[in-house]
DNA sequence: CTGAAAGCGCTTACAG
DNA sequence: CTGAAAGCGCTTACAG
């Protein structure tokens, strides 16, 4: 095989433009005075070569690198996914990279990824730390800016981005209760995450005389919610579920289905957080839609502001509010389980 | 605001350990011969001040870089978030980073993240390329090790990953004409897209006498496969519906929904790779099943060994079986539509 | 087994 | 407006 053609550097482009290599530098980045005449035969030269920048070199000299680190529990979960796309732009326009790091909620897996990105020194990070992250005071001061997004971290002095969790999950609670049910089950998160907490604080607030709470926590995977709506079936009495996220709902259905059963002719549900697919099928599901375009972008700005120095006075918690959209998942309790 | 306290390095470890920065990096590297007490104090020096290497001075200096980016057209679509988990996991093993780049399908964005990557003098690069890619066999040089997944270029010689589509996708048609349905519709991705090209093939395989294959293109997206079948319920009499993607085949039930019809009654419907949604639903959807963590298992494999040098004499062509997953959506067609 | 020197590609800080 | 010098943090290539 061929050895690869050695790419162009700074001072090749110097060379064959007739200048130092710290006016091409002034040239690729638009700072500091350069005659038109130089700046002519630079482009030109850079053109010619085919000379493209080489970040590490920058970055080692500057001590600024464009790399933003996004770490998240599941880039599979529909909600990451969708956060990537949505930080990723204004990050790119900002001239910033995205580094997607997958930490399956796994805190061993996420100290390891965050060190990773920490070898990369980058000029941020956006976290939604997984369940039993280590993630510290001490480390926000590795990142420099960080960002917290959907899942929070008591007693961390950062900027957050989040829904109205319980709000909105109160609100759907008392759409089940309200449709008659009286023994409804929260399938949530994993205990200790911050959206679980708020969940069930919602879920509670919604219980009144003769209404019968139900939790059960998950690892909020598909998985975990099948096994867990089954055990709810088989055992519960329950007549209505709501459902701690996408992967969680699909699971309950998929436990529904498994049972014979019928939504919500025999089981009423209520997911947390839209999906393409549940507005696709009989009968249509009802959920909490976030607007997770809408986070996304703030995190991405608030990262970029933090990388130019906007330092605000107070630390921003940004909340942005769910919104119940009604299907067809809801209807009245049998009768007799009434 | 305290200004951030400089990060340790190589020297200062290395003043601390009483030895030179490069039994440092021998140490670090375990490359070379390291006496046992240096090496010790080495070690008890990293410890002490907390000391991790810069990706940036290593890659710079070794003109080695840990980075492989994975380009794909939409990170939202299931297929590739699959993907992606399933190759950072051999990669990381290997001691390389991914970084995601989502192309929006769109080979503008495709050129301009590929630039945004060569910037950082990747290991590698693995590429589902853009309808209409303008990544080319010098492009190939740039990147040194390159792997195709699922979409191919047509005369680019470097290592793929595909699913046999054109047979898959010609069984799942050869589902819906064998249950009786005569005008069947393929609802396909982007033209000029080999996935595209070799559904299509299988597709028109399937049709025999008596047989009436309707084609549709469309950007491969649930919006556009919603409004292709759309235009298939309103003036094209077909009975049955073969979908691209997963998000085609979301919005193809989306369209059947709105238009007040029922699958399998109504419509007939076999979606291309699978989704956890498809069997939490009634009815529940049947697809072709592709491997997607083998692909991508395979493809971080191919990467990590082409690194490493180990550049074979044939170029692999890896092709990995779709499975067809029955399930409930295929039924016969309606009395008097036969 | 170990270190002094050099250099990866770039930009900063300085001097003109 | 421009360039010579130095250095970001690391590893290579060499000499002992």
């Amino acid at each position: 095989m061929p050895a690869r053609p050695k790419r162009a550097t700074v001072h090749d482009v110097a060379e064959a433009a007739g200048v130092s290599s710290q006016t091409v530098s002034r040239v690729l980045n638009e700072r500091g005075y350069v005659s038109e005449d130089a700046r002519r035969r630079v482009v030109e030269a850079v053109e010619r070569l085919g000379y493209a920048p080489n970040v590490l070199g920058r970055s080692l000299r500057s001590t600024r690198s464009p790399m933003v680190g996004l770490a998240v529990s599941d880039i599979g979960n529909p909600f990451y996914a969708r956060l990537h796309r949505a930080i990723e732009k204004p990050l790119r326009d900002a001239g910033l990279s995205v580094l997607l790091l997958n930490c399956d909620d796994d805190p061993e897996l996420e100290a390891a990824q965050l060190d990773l990105l920490a070898s990369y020194r980058p000029a941020g990070l956006v976290l939604s730390p997984a369940t039993g992250t280590r993630f510290s005071a001490r480390q926000v001061g590795t990142f420099e800016n960080v960002v917290l997004v959907s899942r929070t971290i008591a007693g961390l002095d950062v900027p957050t981005v989040v829904t109205n969790e319980t709000e909105a999950f109160g609100q759907a609670a008392e759409e089940l209760f309200a449709a008659g049910h009286r023994r409804v089950a929260a399938v949530l998160g994993p205990e200790g995450v911050s959206t679980t907490r708020l969940r069930e604080a919602g879920f509670r607030q919604a219980v009144s005389a003769g209404r019968e709470p139900v939790v059960r926590y998950t690892e909020g995977t598909s998985a975990a919610g099948r096994a867990a709506m089954r055990e709810l079936l088989d055992t519960g009495g329950v007549t209505a579920v709501l459902g701690f996220n996408v992967p969680v709902t699909e699971g309950i259905l998929v436990a529904v289905r498994e049972a014979g059963l019928h939504v919500p002719e025999d089981v009423s549900v209520v997911g947390f957080t839209d999906a393409g697919w549940m507005s696709a099928v009989y009968p249509a599901v009802t959920a909490v839609s976030q607007p997770v375009e809408e986070m996304g972008r703030l995190a991405g700005e608030l990262i970029v502001a933090m990388t130019r120095g906007g330092r605000p006075r107070e630390t921003p918690h940004l909340v942005v509010p769910g919104a119940l959209v009604r299907r067809e998942s809801v209807g009245p309790p049998r009768e007799g389980t009434r």
